[in-house]
DNA sequence: AATAAAAACTAATAAGCATTAGTTTTGTAA
DNA sequence: TTACAAAACTAATGCTTATTAGTTTTTATT
């Protein structure tokens, strides 16, 4: 594990915070220290404050970026012209690959935002019910021009998202098993279920 | 909310139990002083010493006392005769009416079992391991028989688990929606999917 | 009422925490 | 080489933590 030295793309503050995804995803947020953090990054604790103000601005920094890609790419599907089926599929993948791709960050924000100071975790609180209304509303348009069977939709996208973010267990088996076959395989199991 | 006095079902130690897990659940584990369990006890913190060892003994009992509920039920069902399709809408129904009824202790054992120190934290992904595989197994029985798609076995419990798991979301929404309609709903979703 | 055990209390310990202050080193541009 | 700024360092502050020791109060039993 090199260590990853700013000034090409990332700024040393972006490595303190992708290095405090990691972290945080291993020990939980509140039981990492940021001398544990400064470790990781290869200086004094105190030197941090040269670039970020405080540890609880770490985790909204990860917190606040994850929702950002999710609404960003939600405007994208939703301004698709194509039928609602394949615009759900669309966030069900990218919701899959997401899990994939950048895990440490996803995983922060899945399991501690809670410990975000006010006013961010109201804040974000608010933007994830945002987000998921604007799922719900998908799933309605998909049963009004009967693509869809007629269940309830916020279970629906219960289901949906609660399956995807377990994909945080998946990482042990990374090696056994595809990538692109558990996209499709649960993708195709939250559409069309198991049974024959 | 009348505090819960112990002597009728239960010991002081399980009160204390009760509202550690509540306590972790709403504030996370490493974010919990055991000065607030003590209030939420109604007692100062170093009496609580004379119920228990430690703090990290009190995630123990939250954690293996919801390990064991799984697998005892798990034994049960496996002694049934019917047919595999049957026995995994069991399970599903299982976990979500355990997300339901016991939520602090679930949410607790989903969300803390990393700050579990060894040979604890080694013992309880052993279990949690061997419990997935004999989900696993029950699926590829099922795949064989001819009742279940040729999916990836253990992305489907994955999913399953996962959907189930993310139940914890529900809490907010408990009066809009029926739990009886909820149960049905999901189990149907992951079972049938929800494309006509 | 007397005795023993259980469980509460107060006070103290030692360690760890995020963060600030003040100083020195490092890197860059003139 | 000199000057300036950025970023590192050491030392210290004040607070919180789980837990232990020692003592007193409460509860149950004889």
């Amino acid at each position: 594990m090199g260590k990853i030295k700013p000034g090409k793309n990332a700024t040393k503050k972006d490595v303190i915070i992708q290095k405090a995804s990691a972290l945080f995803k291993n020990k939980g947020y509140a039981s990492s220290s940021m001398r544990e953090l400064a470790e990781a990054v290869g200086v004094e604790a105190p030197s941090l404050y040269n670039h970020i103000g405080s540890k609880s601005e770490l985790l909204q920094a990860i917190c606040f970026n994850v929702a950002d890609d999710f609404n960003a790419h939600l405007n994208n599907t939703e301004s698709l012209e194509s039928n609602t089926v394949s615009k759900i599929e669309t966030v069900v993948r990218f919701h899959i690959q997401m899990m994939l791709n950048n895990f440490d960050e996803l995983y922060v924000a899945n399991h501690e935002w809670k410990q975000l100071k006010e006013p961010f975790l109201t804040s974000f609180l608010t933007q994830r019910r945002q987000y998921e209304k604007r799922l719900v509303d998908l799933i309605e348009r998909g049963i009004k021009s009967k693509e869809l069977k007629v269940n309830n939709p916020y279970v629906i996208v219960l289901t949906i998202l609660s399956a995807v973010r377990g994909l945080e267990f998946w990482q042990q088996h990374k090696k056994n098993i595809d990538t692109q076959v558990l996209e499709d395989d649960m993708t195709n199991h939250l559409l069309n279920g198991i049974i024959k």
